[in-house]
DNA sequence: GATATGACATGTT
DNA sequence: CAACATGCCATAT
């Protein structure tokens, strides 16, 4: 059988690789989809945090755009959420953007 | 099934 | 470095 076509099994495949990213890391959507077997993907990423249900215990601040940013509007809450957890966890930020040559997670 | 949308990525200006 | 253009692909209408 060839990689998970099986939209429910994909989702929690991306789940998975997400929530084992470690604290103080980061990957990006990209990175989050490669990592889960199905490259050029990024966009179904994003897509699968956005149905997250609120208070899920998914890491989901610990995903970024390519170049580091969130990928939030600069200044809404779920932007200011995810500026504060990642903070939280020891992450300092050069402007509004992390430094991924330090930050990235690579397994 | 055609068209539009989006928590993306990468190459060109 | 920033703005723009193209490519990508699952979902929604």
């Amino acid at each position: 059988m060839n990689y998970p076509t099986d939209r429910k099994e994909s989702k929690n495949i991306l789940l998975q690789v997400i929530a084992s990213i470690p604290k103080g890391k980061v990957s990006t959507y990209g990175g989050v989809a490669a990592l889960a077997g199905m490259p050029r993907h990024a966009r179904y990423v994003g897509t699968v945090l956005k149905n997250l249900p609120a208070g899920s215990k998914i890491p989901w601040h610990r995903v970024v755009n390519s170049k580091g940013e969130s990928s939030f509007p600069p200044g809404s809450d779920h932007w200011q959420q995810q500026q504060q957890r990642l903070q939280d966890e020891g992450i300092v930020m050069s402007g509004r953007k992390i430094d991924l040559k330090q930050y990235l997670w690579t397994p």
